[in-house]
DNA sequence: TTGTAAGCGTTATCAC
DNA sequence: GTGATAACGCTTACAA
């Protein structure tokens, strides 16, 4: 800071030591070929000056910008808070400031935070789609302009691009096991929006789940919720009104199973006894309720955003934009509470 | 893009017009100099082209990034995560965008994070202290730079900056009405650690509210807790032992709560009849449990983060770096499940 | 209405 | 070991 309130300058330094910029230069930056003294003695005019080299001119020039974006769906979400949480943790250990935006399943709002983060020359982006995101031709544009981006949780199918994600199967397996180690044979899966690749994900490994656990499949026991409450009732009706009433359930994520806890308390239904679910993952608060889940399959976002950083940093300092990067899948696991 | 694979300039732009780039610039920019036709010509190449001002090059000659920081203890934590995800829209709104950083509770990651925003030359800083935080140094630094920076939550005391924090009196006042109402006498509080400024404030504000409850004061009712399960317990145990002990409780947060419920689980204790709790709000699913809570006091922190946002845009807008803003106090309110 | 030129702060290249 | 100069891409007086 100078007299004049601006930030004091490599050239102020300079005029001020009657050496030329370039050797303020690189002495702030210990080049080997500037003298000690001259070293010393610029390091300590710009100590007392309180110089801070200006970034945005160092960016401007390195086109290097040492930020990465992150998009989420909604930051409010425990899942999506968890994973930003680790990514930043990470950003800060590689010295990297990380900007947010967030889509709010807006495939509009998606494209916009792209672009800003584009025209902030931002160096990467990791980025979990919204729910509603269907025309992915920014993934090219991205390319074309060599920003690298690496997708998590929710990601693209079809596209060469690095993907972090939880594969559901292994979790979903398990959970059946678990009901069927429990005695039950009438399994059902409250599953999502049939839209959502997620949906046809939970239906394609609950149904393998079954049959390897020697049960048979039956469309029936699958019923889809638009993850609304009047929605998860209905959905907990059709189960109801089936000949052979389930016994054990699958909920789509934690927030169809409060609702199914709220059904079943309003319809006096015991969970636990009359009804074991299993549900996937958001909230880890369970072990304070009453009528908890059996367990439930944990898809680790905080996990699942480092993996996709690390992988970003990797691509960042090899440049290697080019080399397909095998699919990052973490395996989901049943926990039980 | 052009065929090098670099990004499109102004000065391309030019030479393929035959103007100069300051014309370019000017057209791009609908500056009212410029002729129609040009204007017309300019922006039809710059869309061919794909050109994309380079945001960098103008932060730096602007000095202006349209970049907000915003340090928060905690990512994961719903009630900063409602905040930041308050503040991302509404500098999405004034199409800034936000640059991300978590403490930790760490005073130095804070100043880290700090200094980072300062060279990467943010606009402006939305910040809720960590728990440890004593020196408040970097206030000064900041206005010495011009970096406003306006405090949400945990804000420091005594220092004349603008903050935005909830008044914990209105709704403490509403629960201990609320206890009385019930017929209440011995009321206790399960405070957090002395050391918390959060702390003092509700032994303040419960002590009066006994008082003008027509109940009298007695400090052995005000139990401090590290917050761990370990010393939630303890202070339970420490209420239990008292010769009058107490039916009802306000406690710190719902962390404390869910130690307070996972407790009298354990003990059979009856949450609702035995004893009555009222919590701090950080979490909200409390409809979904059991026992829940008799009622929670809401600090709205996505007001708070809104209306921190607001100011900090308002002092960006204004330059009124100078006037001193009068503390923006949110009354909290009892919200029932 | 348009062009010229300077400058934002830093660093890389070349020269001495 | 140090200095001069140019360059990054854009904006903006000032000139024409």
């Amino acid at each position: 800071m100078n007299k004049a309130g601006k930030p004091t300058t490599i050239k102020e330094i300079a005029r001020k030591l009657r050496i030329s910029p370039s050797t303020v230069s690189r002495a702030l930056n210990d080049h080997p070929s500037i003298g000690l003294v001259t070293t010393m003695r610029v390091k300590k005019l710009a100590e007392e000056l309180n110089y801070e080299p200006n970034q945005t001119a160092i960016f401007f020039k390195q086109r290097k910008t040492f930020t990465i974006g992150v998009i989420l769906p909604k930051l409010s979400e425990p899942f999506f808070a968890s994973a930003i949480s680790a990514i930043e943790e990470i950003a800060a250990e590689k010295k990297f400031t990380v900007l947010l935006g967030q889509s709010l399943d807006n495939p509009e709002r998606e494209l916009n935070i792209i672009n800003s983060f584009r025209t902030h020359r931002v160096d990467g982006i990791l980025m979990s789609l919204g729910k509603n995101t269907i025309d992915m031709g920014f993934v090219e544009r991205l390319h074309k302009y060599e920003i690298p981006i690496v997708f998590f949780d929710c990601v693209p199918e079809n596209i060469d691009v690095p993907k972090v994600y939880c594969d559901l199967s292994t979790g979903i397996h398990e959970a059946v096991k678990a009901f069927v180690e429990r005695g039950h044979k009438q399994i059902a899966l409250i599953n999502g929006p049939e839209t959502l690749n997620a949906t046809g994900e939970r239906t394609f490994s609950f149904k393998n789940a079954l049959l390897d656990n020697g049960l048979t499949f039956d469309e029936k026991y699958v019923v889809y919720s638009e993850l609304t409450e009047e929605s998860n009732y209905k959905a907990m009706e059709k189960l109801r009104a089936l000949d052979a009433t389930p016994s054990a359930i699958l909920a789509f994520n934690d927030y169809v199973t409060f609702d199914i806890i709220k059904y079943a308390k309003e319809n006096g239904i015991s969970l636990g006894r009359d009804i074991q679910v299993i549900s996937f993952a958001n909230y880890s608060l369970w072990k304070y309720m009453d009528n908890p889940p059996l367990a439930s399959i944990e898809q680790y976002p905080a996990e699942q955003g480092a993996k996709a950083a690390e992988i970003l940093f990797e691509m960042l300092e090899n440049k290697d934009l080019e080399i397909s990067i095998p699919d990052q899948i973490l395996a989901s696991k049943l926990v039980y509470q």
